[in-house]
DNA sequence: TGCATTTGACCTGA
DNA sequence: TCAGGTCAAATGCA
């Protein structure tokens, strides 16, 4: 089996894992913070998952690359105390570029991040940052990643995470799936119609907003782009994510700020699988669960 | 006032 | 020796 299919089918086990759990919860506990953060992790499996189906062959080749080095190292039973043998992950994320970014912001993944160095890199245009998760010290826990602009593309942010949260992710912040949807609700107020005032997005129930905005599916996903830019199929992708009647539920004003253009297609081996549609049919589901559930 | 970010210095591996 | 990664004091912000 090649080894993307293997990592992808890790993360598909790990969101199926997380699933049981989350209807353990619903079944047996009234626990909503710990059921919200279970949603979030298996959306950001889902994230992983679909990413790696739809890299092109260069990223794949670099991934693997990576990490069949890490894993000589790690037969090697070499320790160093720089992280190359930890568990590498890189992500090329697309995203709206707003003020918050240009300032070099950590880019919105869910997790709490907090900046710890920044580094001029040999040969890029731009510096690369550095965070560490949150609660590093309260809660011992060693996520790490690196955020570093593309030269080439200023929308593309590299991400590579080291190290796996142990953390429980019960910072309110934390518990939310945006995928850098923050710049675009900037982005989006201006054309949302007003909301009360007691309903506006607050610090500390992101998740709520996030979750129970009819337009969230499309938040989270026209944040989170994909790298290969060739492929322009984009009603097959489109229509395997966003299902037809949330497609005419877009107002065309919001339809037109971006999405369209945003949104990459995957590619046509993804697009023509069984197997995917079937995972993105789930997704929809998760998503679609995740929804009711909160406004029930 | 507490927390996050910035940034120069320092450390480490190649 | 140099590039990359981390530390920690200074600074900013709510």
């Amino acid at each position: 089996m090649m080894m993307e299919e293997k990592l992808v089918i890790n993360e598909l086990e790990q969101g199926r894992e997380l699933a049981k759990r989350l209807m353990s919860n619903l079944k047996h506990t009234s626990s909503i913070e710990s059921s919200k953060t279970l949603i979030s992790e298996i959306l950001r499996i889902y994230q992983n998952a679909i990413f790696m189906l739809s890299v092109n062959e260069d990223d794949k080749n670099i991934i693997l690359k990576r990490t069949r080095e890490i894993d000589n190292k790690d037969s090697k039973n070499v320790s160093k105390k720089r992280k190359i043998s930890e568990e590498k992950k890189t992500e090329k994320v697309k995203v709206f570029v707003g003020a918050g970014q240009e300032k070099g912001s950590s880019i919105d993944d869910g997790w709490c991040w907090r900046k710890y160095g920044q580094k001029e890199i040999h040969g890029s245009i731009n510096p690369r940052g550095y965070f560490r998760c949150t609660h590093r010290f309260t809660q011992n826990c060693l996520a790490v990643k690196q955020v570093q602009k593309s030269d080439t593309d200023p929308t593309i942010f590299e991400v590579k995470y080291l190290g796996e949260h142990t953390c429980n992710n019960s910072s309110p912040k934390t518990t939310t799936t945006k995928f850098s949807v923050s710049m675009l609700e900037e982005e989006n107020r201006a054309h949302v119609t007003e909301q009360p005032e007691d309903i506006k997005p607050k610090k500390t129930e992101e998740v709520m907003i996030s979750l129970e905005d009819l337009e969230d599916k499309k938040n989270i996903f026209r944040t989170f782009s994909f790298s290969n830019h060739e492929i322009e199929n984009v009603g097959g992708w489109k229509s395997n994510i966003f299902p037809e009647t949330l497609m005419e539920n877009l107002s065309p004003a919001t339809s037109g700020s971006g999405i369209t253009s945003e949104i990459v297609a995957a590619p046509a081996s993804v697009e023509n699988s069984e197997t995917a549609d079937s995972y993105f049919s789930s997704l929809d589901n998760i998503i679609d669960f995740g929804q009711d559930w909160l406004w029930s």
